[in-house]
RNA sequence: GGAGAGGUGGCCGAGCGGUUGAAGGCACUUCGUUGGAAGCGAAGCAACAUCCAAAAGGUGUUCGAGGGUUCGAAUCCCUCCCUCUCCGCCA
């Protein structure tokens, strides 16, 4: 959510700023709206004023033993006033709060112009895609020849955009999750966190993923206040919400590691083979909750500790500032990485980490008590992957296959394989 | 699923129709005492919204959520949510 305050005193500044999201502010729209929900909320103040004194010297009269018959009439009068200016008072501000719900972020500065993809800016690359000397094949194809993914099976049981995985594949799939957890861990300071996979509206529209993207959500007809998580970033950065946090609390530093869950509503076609786009993948997610000051910061740090994985599994990747209009709702700035896949011969997004500045932390109330003033402020959020493991996955297979249809194990995912050096 | 007990400020905890935004305690801040600290003493200390150029200050809302009764609700009634205990079921 947006500063209300800021979008009061300063609205086309704002609208600006979503301009180069490609989003059309409709300042005379909330002008309109935000004076009457000013007038009336001055008079439902005065009227409930009235009415709070007035029952007071009501109380005094019974207290001396008066009649108060004639000063209950008098007060009549005024709760139905209040109750009248009350409802009008309640729909204005509903219809305000469910618009300022719909806003995405302020961009920050950095974020390069842009209005799709192709105008994001490469910021680094690491590491140079390996010569084959054979035609290198996609993960698909180098998975079923090790017997390691059966996606005919996963279409019987649930559909298309499921996988099966078998044998070696999938103790890699897992390898890969542990050693992403250890190494956030133990190298870069995060918290281990194990949460809930099902989680409610209010969970959601903390991180922004509603009211607007329901449709990108899995429901559950059962219940219908739960959803699956479609990251989770949603159930981790949650963790703060309603609390005031001790100033010597932050950093706070946290890894997960789920399953993510989301319908792909718009995404027909696009990625069908293979692992890259499921409706259900696995995902180390990180998360820190930060003092506003240091979350630019921050985020290098966080975008840095995704790109340790990817170094440390030895595989080629570049770092992508995305541009204004290829940026997340929440998110005021954020860099993907993306991992080099020789079975489609080109860099793939793997990881996508985002500063989300104050945004969440205002839906959620996730404030901190800031020293310098005493008082509660929101604090800042991130998160990115760190990274997605079916993707992860991919990369490996592919970057790490041999002609001969075996694929050598990376060194530090062979303790997690009971030592083995190779799948084939 | 059944029975019971609860949900009050950053935390603990009193209040059970009218100067209660809420006693008391803890934590925190400041001051005093001290060479310094501990200790002790004193004072301050909820959030959010709103009015005011700002500060000071004023006003409103908030005692799990929503509705109701009342001139007036933390306090009474209803519905829902959550927590705890016991029983059942269960990985």
């Amino acid at each position: 959510m947006l500063d209300p305050k800021l979008l009061r005193t300063d609205p086309d500044a704002v609208a600006r700023n979503l301009a180069r999201r490609g989003v059309t502010l409709d300042v005379a729209f909330f002008r309109t709206l935000e004076d009457q929900r000013k007038a009336l909320q001055i008079e439902a103040d005065r009227l409930r004023a009235e009415r709070n004194n007035h029952s007071k010297s009501v109380g005094a009269a019974k207290g001396r033993g008066e009649d108060i018959a004639p000063l209950t009439a008098r007060g009549e009068v005024l709760a139905s006033e209040v109750a009248r200016i009350d409802a009008e008072l309640t729909v204005v501000q509903r219809e305000l709060d469910q618009w300022l719900l719909g806003i995405p972020n302020l961009l920050d500065a950095s974020v390069p112009d842009g209005r799709d993809e192709t105008a994001n800016v490469e910021v680094r690359r690491s590491g140079a895609p390996k010569p084959f000397g054979f035609e290198p094949k996609d993960h698909v194809a180098i998975g079923e020849g090790l017997e390691g993914f059966d996606f005919d099976a996963a279409s019987r049981i649930s559909g298309a955009r499921f996988a099966v995985m078998r044998g070696g594949v999938a103790r890699l799939h897992r390898a890969l999750a542990q050693f992403m957890l250890d190494l956030h861990t133990r190298e870069h300071g995060y918290t281990e966190i194990y949460v809930p996979y099902l989680v409610s509206r209010a969970s959601l529209t903390g991180t922004g993923q509603l009211p607007k993207f329901e449709q990108d959500l899995f429901a559950v007809p059962h219940d219908p206040s739960l959803f699956l998580i479609p990251t989770a970033e949603v159930p981790v950065t949650n963790l703060v919400r309603d609390a005031i946090l001790a100033a010597d609390r932050l950093p706070l530093r946290f890894v997960a590691h789920t399953p993510c869950f989301r319908s792909e509503a718009g995404a027909y076609g696009k990625d069908t083979r293979g692992l890259i786009r499921q409706h259900q993948f696995d995902k180390v997610e990180l998360v820190q909750v930060v003092r506003p000051a240091d979350s630019a910061q921050a985020l290098e740090e966080l975008t840095a500790h995704a790109e340790a994985v990817l170094a440390a599994l030895g595989l080629p990747y570049r770092v992508v500032a995305l541009c204004a209009g290829d940026i997340g709702f929440g998110s005021a700035k954020t860099y993907d990485l993306e991992v080099w896949l020789p079975g489609q011969g080109k860099f793939r997004e793997i990881s996508s980490c985002s500063n989300c500045e104050a945004f969440q932390a205002r839906r959620m109330q996730a404030r901190w008590r800031n020293p310098e003033t005493g008082k509660p402020e929101p604090v800042h959020t991130l998160n990115g992957s760190g990274v997605a493991v079916g993707r992860a996955l991919v990369a490996v297979l592919e970057n790490y296959q041999r002609e001969d249809g075996g694929v050598t194990i990376p060194d530090v995912l062979r303790p997690y394989m009971g030592g083995a050096k190779e799948l084939r």
